[in-house]
RNA sequence: GGCGGGGUAGCCAAGUGGUAAGGCAGAGCUCUGCAAAAGCUCCAUCCGUCGGUUCGAUUCCGACCCUCGCCUCCA
């Protein structure tokens, strides 16, 4: 059996069939740079991270992007507060969201595509939009999607003219929220929503000037223009939060295929403007959801800060599928690192056993391994299957049954496992001078049987912040 | 009000119409001068509640309870 997916326009888990294999074109909405990314964000991230991870251990060639929304209402907002220059402001921003994304082992995506790069395709695909007739300009020179239009209008290929594929949603029959009655914009109907916004005072020096007149883009556009430009008008995978599926998702699609695409492709080839679309689910913390006044909102420099790992937060991300809630806690986050060290203890086993040498990788781990994420990113599946691959290499270690040629084909093949899981290994310690010092004077009161010695030198070595542990190959050195 | 997820051991979390993966915690054992670390073993007669279908249901159906998310710019 092959890779399946969720696939949120089906509502259903389908294989997983590339339209130009073994290329496959991978969007994920990136993050709105206008603070640090919280853990919450980051486990969307860590998730797209692991789907381009798994394509390529399946063989395919993945050509992965993520946006960078830096322009918006609230970096609006915020640049005008701190007087700052938008490519200041969210030049800081995107950085430390670069820098977490990679202490949580989240290879590069290959483009980084930032919205205020791309105006020219979003104008573009706004005046097509204006052509068709599915866009109107108000009196205030924004520019507004219709849906009615849209819905109303003549069905091309490519363009099922559908409002509402990603969730099942009764427009006509919408409860007014309050967010929707206190709009204050001139628009035809409620729902529509804005492709540019006009130049108001607040903006300041963040504007640009459009057919419509001076102003900026509204946040769907930028995903859609940006996602065409770099994977053609119509790719595999288009991936992000569950919540923004609606509008932010269901927006993207009426945009770009009732505008045909950005170069005129969706129409002319009849196909849709993304074939799978993959929802990540939200995290609790502490079984709550995660707010500021509850104290439970953390950023991976939070975390980081109250001496995590990058791996250990990562792999507590990974733990659970990527579809249902998951409950991120600090105890959690103890245990990822008692589980990691297992792994750790095991692999280091198996090198020390193999010694260099070198063979292709053992089957039976990748099997079990490759069932589960077939099965739409089984993940915990698959950590099932890393662990008894542990158990089954400990107990063939302890019994003596791993020569160099079998242990270092298990290692290969927990290497692959690892190009998937992203974890790598664990940063070493060196001990200082001085501590490997006290810790050869204890192995000499050992040898000498002077015990009450050894014990002593033993919590020196503990009151420097160091622990000592008798191996058979001597001492070993790990920090407290 | 509409739509969509969930409720499985102390905690986290898979899964299946035929009798419950994995991780953490806990217990026992091995190793050790003692430790520590590590390893091995054990650890849910039971899957929110109540009904129904069935030879058999945690798994299907119905009702109910609880919980979370979306319903116009929030991952």
């Amino acid at each position: 059996m092959g890779l399946k997916f969720h696939n949120t326009l089906t509502r259903g888990v389908e294989e997983f069939a590339p339209l130009t294999p073994p290329h496959v074109g991978l969007y994920c909405c990136g993050p709105t740079v206008y603070d640090f990314g919280h853990i919450g964000n980051f486990r969307t991230f860590v998730f797209s991270d692991v789907v381009r991870r798994y394509l390529e251990f399946r063989g395919f060639s993945v050509n992965h992007v993520m946006n960078i929304t830096d322009v918006e209402d609230k970096i609006i907002r915020r640049v005008h507060e701190t007087g700052q220059t938008l490519a200041e402001f969210t030049g800081r921003y995107t950085d430390a969201f670069l820098a977490d994304l990679a202490s949580l082992h989240c290879l590069p995506p290959h483009h980084l595509p930032r919205a205020t790069a791309h105006i020219d395709g979003m104008i573009q695909l706004i005046s097509r939009l204006m052509e068709r007739g599915i866009a109107y300009r108000t009196a205030d020179g924004s520019v507004y999607f219709s849906i009615d239009r849209y819905r109303k209008s003549e069905r091309w290929p490519g363009c099922a003219c559908h409002y509402g594929q990603l969730v099942n949603l009764n427009i006509d029959d919408q409860r007014q929220t309050e967010r929707v009655a206190s709009d204050e914009y001139d628009k035809d109907n409620v729902a529509d929503f804005a492709l540019w916004k006009a130049r108001v005072p607040e903006d300041g020096a963040v504007f640009w000037p459009s057919p419509w007149g001076d102003g900026r883009p509204g946040w769907h556009i930028e995903c859609s223009a940006m996602s065409m430009a770099l994977l053609g008008d119509s790719f595999d995978l288009h991936l992000g939060g569950e919540d923004l599926a609606f509008p932010h998702h269901e927006d993207e699609i009426a945009q770009s295929e009732g505008a045909g695409g950005l170069h005129g492709d969706i129409a002319g080839k009849a196909r849709p403007f993304v074939k799978y679309w993959l929802h990540g689910a939200h995290l609790l913390v502490e079984g709550r959801k995660m707010s500021k006044s509850l104290g439970n909102f953390y950023t991976v420099r939070d975390l980081v800060g109250r001496g995590f790992s990058g791996r250990e937060i990562r792999s507590l991300l990974m733990s659970a599928h990527y579809r249902e809630t998951f409950n991120f806690t600090l105890a959690g986050l103890d245990g990822s690192r008692t589980a990691l060290a297992r792994i750790d203890e095991c692999v280091g086993k198996l090198r020390e056993r193999a010694a260099g040498t070198t063979a292709p990788a053992a089957p039976a781990l990748l099997q079990a391994f490759t069932e589960a994420m077939d099965d739409d990113l089984n993940i915990s599946r698959g950590w099932a299957a890393v662990f008894d691959w542990v158990r089954e290499q400990n107990r063939a270690l302890a019994a003596n049954e791993l020569d160099a040629a079998r242990a270092a084909a298990e290692l290969a093949a927990w290497e692959r496992i690892d190009h998937v899981l992203g974890l790598g290994a664990k940063a070493t310690d060196e001990a200082p001078a001085e501590i490997v010092a006290l810790a050869e004077a204890r192995v000499a009161a050992k040898k000498a049987k002077d015990f009450a010695k050894a014990d002593a030198l033993r919590a020196e070595i503990k009151a420097q912040g160091w622990v000592v542990e008798d191996t058979p190959k001597g001492p070993k050195l790990k920090r407290a």
